[in-house]
DNA sequence: CATATAAATCGAATTATGTCAATATATCGC
DNA sequence: GCGATATATTGACATAATTCGATTTATATG
């Protein structure tokens, strides 16, 4: 691969990682699984989103009149978020009669945590 | 608060969450703390900063050119998402000569990693 | 000093995201 | 069925983010 006369092992002609061997870094990503997991962290990566899935932690469930009420933003929006939420698959939802109410679920909330955990 | 005939205890008129006593749920956020973590979640939630962070953590440091050479994007984006990590206080970066190394902050990492465990 | 290389910055184009107003859908009580 | 209420969806708009090409800055070397 390297072009270089291969007096040195470094994978490159430049030389500037003398210490680390590592044929190709790249081929040490799992792209899609990383892909997938920055996704989940784009749920997350907004405050208002955030602030539900706080809330959410602190209630068994809550209804969607209950969040509009916690947050500057209007109904439609508090509905976008909790879609995108929900297809993060952070959180669930259950409609009773007129009245919608979410709960986050915390498995995998935890799974994503503790993927982190482990890649840091 | 509640400009019902408080018949019931609820928060508001349409009674949704009887079960629920909380006067209002917006005053348990503290938005500012959550605006800050959503930033850093924000510069974690992008699948080629992610695949930076994945590599870094696999390694002591790694030089720019080592990243560029492990996603399908050019230089200057690779150099502009590290200054989005170092801005997130998540990677550090160091000068010598012409190169520039940079390296995980592990301890800025579990930082935030602890506090979403005890989030969710 | 001139040249070469690594990395950062700038400016522009494209794409994605958050928000709202308006509307649609669903459910309940009369 | 009709009106009222809760939630979801749609369409439009403004803002932000990602990316690239071109350029600049910094450093080492001949």
């Amino acid at each position: 691969m390297a072009q270089s006369t291969a007096q040195t092992a470094a994978r490159t002609p430049a030389g500037c990682c003398p210490e680390c061997g590592c044929a190709s870094h790249a081929d040490s990503l799992d792209r899609k699984a990383l892909a997938a997991r920055a996704q989940v962290l784009a749920a997350l990566a907004d405050d208002t989103r955030l602030g539900i899935i706080s809330l959410l932690a602190g209630h068994r469930a809550l209804c969607v009149c209950d969040l509009v009420e916690s947050f500057p933003v209007g109904q439609p929006t508090i509905s976008h978020h909790l879609r995108v939420l929900r297809e993060a698959g952070l959180v669930d939802a259950e409609r009773r009669g007129v009245w919608s109410y979410y709960s986050l679920r915390r498995q995998a909330c935890k799974e994503l945590v503790g993927w982190l955990l482990d890649l840091v």
